[in-house]
DNA sequence: AGCACGCCGACT
DNA sequence: GTCGGCGTGCTC
């Protein structure tokens, strides 16, 4: 160890420096521990990240740090690896990083958990007992009788699986001072779960070859990706590589989107596979989310699932990720430190040598692109389990078609169809409320939001406009506000309206409505949902919420209202995001014994790329969709930084941009393009103007070079009143 | 981020 | 005369 080493510290908040201490009286701690430092005048909660032979500033400057507040450090060497690496790629601060990846209680200085698992056992005056002495509290005796057993202690969790409810009972052995609580090492825990582990179905033969790549692939880095169409088993296989991870005495870490956690999930993991199933998401409570943080970084939980934030958690066994439904957008982090976590889940792999298996039906175009560059290694799942049949895909030009209700008739015609034969009929519109305009017959007047540049959306169900972009809401006004005249228009259609419509074209037909308005209500969704299960709902309507996670075996015709809203968004992505839905709609409808079918309402049947999704599948859709981003040097074969600015006026947003702009022009390499600045597609939004300045670069290092000499400089840049910015490096979305 | 310092308008 | 507005800069 080297002399008179300098403790590098990082502090939360927008500090995108180190901080240099003396080591002072803490020892030498290991870097990741947290570390109570002077600062300014106060005393902060800073994480020792590294030791340094000298520092960079005055060294008579230096504060000693007051002391370590962990017997341990939090990160191990390659999580706070991964953390550094984050941080710098996507220009975030380092401390700001480290701080969001703990527990809240743990970012102020407060202690860190026991470690071990929770135990009880008995006092000296509880061991001197006999049972019998507690004849008159039989839960009590049972407790004690089974505590006389180990004089080591058991596990809290143990005793409550194999005695039932145990809680009141230990109340009362604490009070008499017979019991107290101890903390045994997780080893030593024997795995109550362990024999609750269920038997493992059959794999088909793609399946069993799948499983057999990742785990031949064991012990070394390797990124997969499981490109398996919906319901062709891709969970069974995680579960599979992911038991035998655990046998061999690894770690799992598995990351799922927001809506994709769901309690079914859960329970299919905890059922199949051993030990404590550590459980991350952005909606537990603190207490809960910091047991399953311990559980995680303890060691203790052998697998955890969680949704994005979970690429950060450590863990000290780390053999195997999986990132589902891979091409979701929601892996990507949309706020404050903007990182994917798919692309961090491929790094941590790298670093801590261990395979990754990415897996969806429908690959972004990056993964798929890693794949043709040999990046990635693709394993398919091309069957539905169960022999069910891939559903037609029709495309509807509704150009001069007569609409009622906003459905051709073609459409209308194979409702009926599907409906007379006893299926489920499934529709998508992806706009809420009754009508995304009211206007003013007489005089043109038109509800607008006055702080967006958006119109105000009628919702019939509630009385009241409503904007969509920043939530304001008005009142609906009887006549127009501007001549007074009584002839108020709606025009357009959501999902409100589209129920009206089919109430009226289907007399008798029961239908439902699933979007945020109608569930709303707390299990609300789950009791809709479970209605079409039971087949009391013949037609169910709704937004895109629709289209993610959940299964409808009894649908056989699903039908896209307005797909060209959708394909001709003003994102980029919009294609790949449009086929994505298509395909996900698909594996959605049908059944073994009958083909389900898919209707797509538009009026560009000609688009090309729509054209190959139908001809040749999400596979040839990818294939075309590449090629027409390669011309246009776009991702994945360019690399995108967007600068975003908001102010007031739109003025400052884009003076702001300007400055930024031409701070970055010395530091660009030829290969760096700067674009703009431009006001945003929706250019001002809650009363705040929205202007953007594109980097685009065909080499990443060459991107984050400039980027790591740019970043600097704007935060140095004068500030211009009220202007909020943001860096974000791999946008996904462009808006 | 906090938290100081510092330099100009409208208050007792 | 000061109270306080928030622009600017620093924190090892
Ligand atoms: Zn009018
Ligand atoms: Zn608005």
């Amino acid at each position: 160890m080297t002399e008179a080493r300098i403790a590098r510290v990082a502090l939360p908040g927008p500090l995108d420096e180190l901080f240099d201490y003396l080591p002072g009286v803490m020892g030498q701690p290991e870097p990741g521990t947290r570390v109570l430092v002077p600062f300014g005048r106060s005393r902060r909660v800073g994480i020792l990240v590294e030791y340094a032979a000298e520092c960079g500033c005055d060294p008579s400057r230096l504060k000693p740090v007051e002391r370590a507040l962990d017997p341990r450090p939090l990160f191990g060497p390659t999580d706070l690896t991964l953390i550094r690496w984050a941080a710098r790629y996507y220009r975030h601060p380092l401390g700001d990083a480290l701080f969001t990846a703990l527990p809240v209680r743990l970012r102020e200085s407060g202690p860190l958990l026991a470690s071990g698992v929770a135990g009880i056992r008995l006092t000296a005056a509880g061991a001197a007992l006999t049972p019998a002495e507690l004849a008159r509290a039989p839960r009590q005796q049972a407790l004690l009788a089974r505590l006389l057993e180990s004089p080591e202690g058991l596990a809290q969790r143990n005793l409550a699986d194999e005695l039932g409810g145990i809680t009141s009972a230990l109340r009362a052995l604490r009070a008499k001072g017979l019991v107290e609580s101890c903390r045994l090492e997780p080893g030593a825990v024997a795995s109550a779960d362990s024999s609750a582990v269920l038997a493992a179905p059959e794999l088909n033969p793609e399946q069993a070859a799948a499983l057999a790549a990742v785990s031949e692939a064991l012990g070394g880095f390797r990124p997969f990706l499981l490109d398996g169409i919906t319901g062709s088993g891709k969970t069974e296989v995680y579960i599979r590589a992911i038991a035998e991870v655990v046998a061999a005495g690894g770690q799992a870490l598995v990351m799922v989107p927001e809506i994709g956690l769901t309690p079914q999930l859960r329970e299919r993991f905890r059922t199949r596979l051993p030990g404590p199933l550590a459980v991350l998401h952005s909606a537990l409570a603190a207490g809960e989310r910091e047991r399953a943080w311990h559980q995680a970084a303890s060691g203790e939980a052998p697998v955890v699932l969680g949704t994005r934030s979970a690429v950060f958690v450590p863990l000290p066994r780390l053999a195997l990720i999986v990132v589902d439904e891979e091409h979701d957008p929601s892996l990507k982090q949309q706020e404050g430190f903007r990182y994917s976590a798919r692309d961090l889940a491929v790094r941590r792999a790298q670093l801590v040598g261990c395979p990754v298996v990415l897996g969806t039906a429908t690959p972004a175009l990056e993964t798929l692109h890693n794949v043709t560059a040999g990046r990635y290694h693709r394993l398919a799942l091309p069957r539905r389990a169960g022999g069910a049949r891939p559903p037609t895909i029709n495309l509807l030009d509704i150009r001069n078609q007569p609409l009622r209700a906003g459905l051709s008739p073609v459409l209308r015609e194979r409702m009926h169809a599907a409906l007379a034969t006893g299926g489920q009929v499934l529709l998508l519109l992806n706009r809420r409320g009754y009508a995304p305009v009211l206007t003013c017959h007489s005089c043109g007047w038109v509800g607008v939001c006055p702080d967006c540049d958006a119109r105000m959306t009628l919702h019939l169900g509630e009385r009241r406009l409503w904007c969509h972009h920043c939530g304001r809401i008005e009142s609906v006004p009887r006549d127009c506000p501007q001549c007074g005249g009584p002839d108020l228009r709606m025009l357009g259609r959501g999902t409100e309206r589209l129920e009206e419509g089919l109430t009226e074209l289907f007399p008798g037909v029961r239908i439902a409505r699933i979007d945020r308005d109608s569930t709303r209500r707390k299990g609300e969704l789950t009791r809709l949902l479970a209605a079409v299960h039971r087949g009391e709902v013949q037609i169910l309507l709704g937004t895109q919420m629709l289209a993610k996670g959940h299964d409808f075996p009894g649908v056989t015709l699903a039908g896209v209202i307005d797909l060209d809203h959708a394909l001709y968004a003003s994102d980029f992505r919009a294609p790949e995001r449009t086929a994505q839905l298509i395909v996900q709609v698909a594996g959605r409808a049908g059944r073994a014994e009958r083909a389900g079918e898919v209707v797509l309402q538009t009026r560009h049947p000609e688009h090309p790329l729509l054209q190959s999704l139908l001809r040749e599948g999400y596979g040839g859709f990818a294939r075309a969709a590449l090629a027409e981003r390669e011309a246009a040097q776009l991702p994945p074969f360019t690399y995108l930084a967007l600068l975003r600015a908001e102010a007031p006026e739109q003025e400052a947003a884009l003076a702001f941009l300007a400055a930024a702009r031409a701070h970055a022009e010395p530091l660009c390499s030829p290969e760096v393009e700067l674009l703009g600045p431009v006001p945003a597609p929706l250019s001002r939004r809650a009363g705040r103007h929205r202007a953007q300045l594109l980097v685009q670069c065909a080499q990443r290092p060459a991107l984050q070079h400039f980027l790591a000499h740019w970043t600097p400089t704007l935060r140095a840049l004068r500030r211009i009143k009220g202007v909020r910015w943001s860096l974000d490096v791999d946008p996904q979305e462009m808006v």
